[in-house]
DNA sequence: ATCCTTAGTAATAATAATTCTCGTTTAGAT
DNA sequence: ATCTAAACGAGAATTATTATTACTAAGGAT
């Protein structure tokens, strides 16, 4: 379910924030761009069409995506935080050369529970599945790709 | 399995590297705290009997335990890098508050495999199922613990 | 349509984690 | 004992992120 410009105006507008146009941008470079961006990388992409946009604001949209669960972050080592705008559960393989990761959907993985000792001792919201390993391309050449 | 202290010498020696005091001090701090400190948490530690070791050679020495395979980084999004000494397989549960990581064990999450479509997109080298939640502290007050 | 409050933006500065540079020291081989 | 590559230490540099603040603009009330 792609969320529409229309629809995240009035997303805006329900969680009592401003419609402004660079958030907008910034929405429409998620949709468009999909995959798993760093805040530069949607920074550098937005840019071309607000050159005066600061890094800073892109930092604080996506704060405020996050908080009205548009998108999720997904970070993982001490990468750049990446973001994914959000659809239905899944989980991940991630390329331990190239950082690229890929959406794993399969509903076998959302049936993982957790064992006695964890519900015991952790209120659990939820779990992530992740592979890693090394993705085509890098397979190949055991170098990063691209 | 715990390595002692002789095992890390000849483990240093094997893979080439000198044995410094720095590095059996580090070593020896890590499988006395034991848990997923941070870098600077273990700096801390080391800096009591080894009051001139600088930050940076904490963080070589941790490097080349994880060449080594001594011990494996498990960071989770933007917080600093954290270490944990190898052992049995497991898996983490994580506080989303306090981020306390707590281990899991349990043989169930060790079968999970990858769907076909990671499978043949993917040499699948492992997988982690990380449990997020309150842990029991922070369930009660809902800020983080401690 | 205008005023007013509040929130958003952007520039700057600050902070935190990590990496780099380079001169000095030291472990381990000869 | 000497030599040399590896490791260390100090501090600077980088990178990612957050905080501060003054200015501007949106949206509701009038």
């Amino acid at each position: 379910m792609k969320l529409s410009v229309k629809t995240i105006t009035e997303r805006f507008r329900e969680s009592g924030r401003k419609v402004t146009p660079q958030r907008v941008a910034v929405f429409e470079v998620l949709c468009e761009r999909g995959g798993h961006p760093t805040v530069d990388q949607i920074y550098q992409e937005v840019r071309k069409r607000f050159p005066m946009i600061s890094l800073n604001t892109v930092y604080q949209i996506m704060e405020a995506l996050v908080e009205m669960k548009i998108v999720s972050p997904v970070s993982h080592g001490q990468e750049a935080a990446r973001y994914e705008t959000d659809s239905a559960p899944h989980h991940h393989a991630i390329c331990v050369l190239c950082k690229r990761i890929v959406d794993v959907f399969d509903p076998a993985l959302g049936r993982v529970r957790p064992p006695r000792a964890v519900k015991d001792r952790f209120q659990v919201l939820g779990h992530r599945v992740e592979f890693f390993g090394y993705c085509a391309d890098c397979q190949a050449s055991r170098q990063p790709a691209h």
